[in-house]
DNA sequence: CCCTGTGAAGCAGTTCACAGCG
DNA sequence: CGCTGTGAACTGCTTCACAGGG
């Protein structure tokens, strides 16, 4: 029951599920921010075109993308905002509450844990860690910050399925390592650096400094070119 | 002069520069990380299988993308590291400073002001703006934060050329609207939703709480897929 | 007649595999 | 003989264009 073959199915807990293109995937969340603002308008259903407007995206992706979702789009009239805002969060996985601890609490780490929006959408911050004594103990936005070394027992007893790095980059991969022994389930590096983690752990990563070499090359072209879902 | 059919050559200043593929020119930051990694270990050539090695790609993906910048590798031998690195840099347009200013004095914008990665890389931060009173004046860094009022004037003043946006999504259009009228001639955003810029501006978009939903995805597909440059 | 869903065409990026230079 | 540079094959993504349901 489980094909593989063109890659097109596969098994996801009891059910049988499409196989997302990872650029699809990759867009997903926004869909998803517009149809919340939808909901919040009191949108009832949304056309391919209008939602494309709201994504920045053209609306015939829209439909593609969607598409892989299943068919939930009724002709002549659209999409109804609620019902496909479930589908995009369930293909998400984000029925599922996940998570997160960070590691290392610079001033990148501090901002990150101060930064309400992740609770919110279903990411909420149960664990801080760094290796230093000067910032163990402090307590930020009401959680105590723990010593790495409490790494295990922390993801152990408190669920931890996401975690993020905001160290040096002289301590990521280490960091990344003892992530992945206690038993984190993906990894968002913030830390410049090329890190190795096993196949089985979803990693991505953000860097501001490469984001900025690239907008460097396009602006000395004259412009003309955005990236990034 | 100005070739564009197969959009594979156009003029840049006086030279005349092959065009680089956007997968390639998003790749070329971390190159340029590892070199500059080899060239602090005295290492003096490197193969593409090294440099791969270092990136996390293979090596014939390497090859094509320095491909692009020009023949600079000697066959038997490898790469010249530190000629390398120069060409790498060009191709990015480092050498040329960018002032960066950034909006939006909250967690995040602190943050980002605080860390020292950027002047170092050839990004200086030479301003500090907010839209709130309470933020206008203080000093964060030695750079007193200014009124967004005052952008036109600061932008001109200080010759900046990068905007980096730290504002809540509702005020990110609008302040978008003011760096391109100050003059600013490329940005990056960190808030949540999409931007509308003309095309002579580049766009960069960084968005944390899309990168967790993105891991979300993978995980719950029981790993196995990285993203990401 | 409007708007979705999707084959099919077109395009971009990756990988292969090997010719050719040092 | 090692390692680059690159056509050519391949894979995946985007865009087109239209059939068909409401």
């Amino acid at each position: 029951m489980t094909r593989r073959r063109d890659h097109t199915y596969y098994r996801v807990g009891v059910v049988l599920a499409r196989e997302i293109p990872d650029a699809t995937v990759s867009r997903l969340p926004i869909y998803r921010r517009s149809l919340v603002e939808l909901v919040s308008q009191g949108q009832v259903t949304v056309s391919s075109a209008r939602l494309a407007e709201l994504a920045g995206v053209n609306a015939a992706k829209v439909r593609k993308d969607l598409s892989y979702l299943g068919t939930y789009g009724v002709r002549g009239v659209g999409y109804d905002v609620e019902y496909l805002l479930a589908q995009v969060g369930e293909a998400l996985g984000l029925d599922v509450e996940a998570p997160v601890v960070i590691v290392g609490m610079g001033n990148l780490g501090q901002a990150l844990a101060h930064y309400g929006g992740f609770s919110s959408r279903g990411f909420p911050i149960v664990g801080l860690v760094d290796a230093s004594p000067d910032k163990v103990g402090m307590i930020i936005d009401g959680i105590e910050v723990a010593h790495i070394d409490a790494l295990p027992e922390l993801v152990d007893r408190l669920g931890v399925s996401v975690g993020i790095i905001s160290t040096p980059a002289s301590a990521a991969q280490q960091v990344a390592d003892a992530l992945v022994a206690a038993g984190v389930r993906s990894i968002l590096t913030f830390a410049p650096t090329v890190l190795q983690v096993p196949d089985s752990v979803p990693l991505r990563k953000v860097d501001v400094a490469t984001e900025l070499q690239i907008l460097s090359y396009y602006q000395q072209r004259g412009g003309e070119r955005n990236q990034t879902a």
